[in-house]
DNA sequence: TTGTAGGCGTTATCAA
DNA sequence: TTGATAACGCCTACAA
């Protein structure tokens, strides 16, 4: 195996064969050999082997830039994440996105092109999408961005994980988590426990989980006649969640609840509990959101609010492929959550 | 905006506009057009303005298809990683690895296509390669899989993440860590540190880097004249370094030391240390490796080797443009570690 | 069941 | 500096 060092790629050894090099060697015509690729029924059997004969030979592989500018499609969906590379890897929740995602798309043959919206690319992922590399696209955010991206929707088939930020702008086809219920049912849990001074720890107000899992814990308040003063907010990394409790320990020294916006948040709020002294879930009960991976290794580990992601991406996959292939699809799927109740609360 | 259910992407209202739509636009040739779009220094500056006042009103975007068919090229390359999605988002390790790739990319124009290589995909992935989707690829791995990619490297430029598992096999480019001497200053710490019955925590065999880093702990203990027999291995995941770090302190309820090979395992074998009522690093100290971003937040933090992921990206990425731009590059790159001591030793 | 031929949207080679 | 005019590799009526 020598090095093609210094070779350009259009240049290497014999190029790649094409339709056209198999159909000679298997003595058919190029129609022949393209509809043996494409799975056509009415090709005779023997012809059938001697096309996948020559094809195996040549090591032939259709050229997708071809296949997709003659038939007018890519087999391809773009996976478009805004936020920065850093958020996406380090949060859990996209993992299992991705997983579902995946999973839904191994039956088909679609592939999937993550399109993460580090830096500065925006304008390189709008024209990625609109440059026909892809039948359609899934766009997952917990980001105000959302609506940046609806534009696109009139060009292309697009389903949004999680609602816009804004009600009022209709935005077809999304899949959701009712964040808010979550919310409710993981602050009610901390009620029923016999919590006293419940307080949270919020996410971004500019991204609708932030918005909607702080109005649970606040409408679970109000209804029981407490005060739903005691919040801070961070940005769903542990350190901002460290941040915050150590704020609301020191405006009210009594706080013996606390509902995390996520468990990432709720990790730092663990360091920031534990490093005073306090005992959890003695002193004070600790609840998160979405049942990441470390929350059940956590010491305690944490009860939590069970976020469905594996099945959203399956969701959100298998609308998108419907929606390309023409069919009738929901405008909006919301996925349900379920409170996980381990040590900490 | 209504919705366009129903309505096959191919057949969306008024499609995508056409360079040759552009040029009539603008009076001018196709050929000039192109010129303008890809910013040939020949054209009249007049010319130059007319064609792009023309491209806005129609909101032109260069079809990707058309161009990589005509030029051969795609301006795209693909990251390979031959792990479950799961783990590969799981693994902070990556997180950094792509943002560095990012990082890398974002002066030049290439887009980057990420492929995971999940349950049953390999060769979708093949063809994705071979199909003329990419201009070239980075295959990131800790796994035998690497070698399952040599091949495509003899039809496209390639530049490996990590050494291959096989000395013998001379993949040309990749781009590795130096595991072993990160693991030895690692365990030459412990033994600084007066700790009498070092054991290690060591990743699957399968994998360089599980196999260098045990390497490296050995190295240290052998020269020291040490027992090095107090191995357990995990597969790298939490979960697994908390059984090895209990089958360990069962075999050898003295151990006062331990290097996990990646800080994953080292968060289970806290768990597994504390839960016996031991101290950390009182009665044991834990040394991990990556320096991940849980490292840090951990109680008590936690003491590692720092790995270069996003440095290793960054040489990753500009290795393989330009390879692709045909210049000579170095076939081996070797990054070094450096240790990071927190309060876990 | 198979082959012929035109076209998909760009780039690139020649002339002009 | 610009404009015709072939490719590029494949798909798909239409014809045989």
């Amino acid at each position: 195996m020598t090095a093609d060092r210094g070779t350009p790629a259009s240049a290497r050894g014999g190029s790649a064969p094409t339709l056209e090099m198999v159909a000679a060697h298997a003595g058919v015509s190029r129609a022949t050999v393209s509809r043996v690729v494409n799975g056509s029924p009415k090709v005779s059997p023997d012809v059938v082997e001697a096309v996948q004969a020559a094809i195996a030979v040549l090591n032939y592989v259709p050229n997708r830039a071809a296949r997709s500018l003659a038939s007018r499609r890519t087999q391809a969906i773009a996976l478009v994440v805004p936020e920065s590379t850093a958020k996406v890897f380090n949060d859990p929740f996209f993992a299992t996105l991705v997983q579902g995602i995946g999973l839904a798309l191994a039956d088909t043959d679609y592939t999937l092109s993550m399109l993460i919206e580090s830096e500065a690319a925006s304008d390189k992922t709008r024209k990625y999408l609109l440059g026909g590399n892809v039948d359609g696209a899934l766009v997952a955010s917990h980001h105000t961005g959302d609506h940046s991206y609806a534009h696109v929707s009139r060009a292309l088939p697009v389903v949004f994980g999680g609602r816009p930020l804004d009600p009022g702008e209709q935005v077809n086809y999304t899949v959701d988590v009712d964040n808010a219920h979550g919310a409710e049912i993981a602050t009610e849990h901390l009620v029923e426990r016999g919590r006293q001074r419940i307080a949270t720890i919020g996410g971004p107000q500019d991204m609708p989980p932030g918005v909607d899992r702080l109005r649970g814990w606040r409408n679970v308040l109000d209804r029981a006649g407490r005060t739903s003063d005691l919040v801070e907010f961070g940005d769903f990394s542990p350190e901002s969640g460290a941040i915050a409790m150590r704020r609301l320990l020191e405006r009210d020294p009594t706080i013996d609840g606390v509902f995390c916006a996520n468990d990432q948040m709720a990790m730092g709020a663990y360091a920031a509990i534990l490093e005073t002294g306090r005992t959890i879930p003695g002193d004070v009960a600790v609840v998160g959101f979405d049942d990441d991976r470390y929350a059940s290794m956590a010491v305690p580990p944490l009860t939590t609010v069970h976020q469905p992601s594996l099945q959203m991406g399956e969701v959100m996959a298998r609308t998108l492929v419907r929606l390309i292939a023409g069919e009738d699809v929901p405008s909006a799927t919301l996925l349900s959550t379920q409170l996980v109740v381990r040590a900490s609360s």
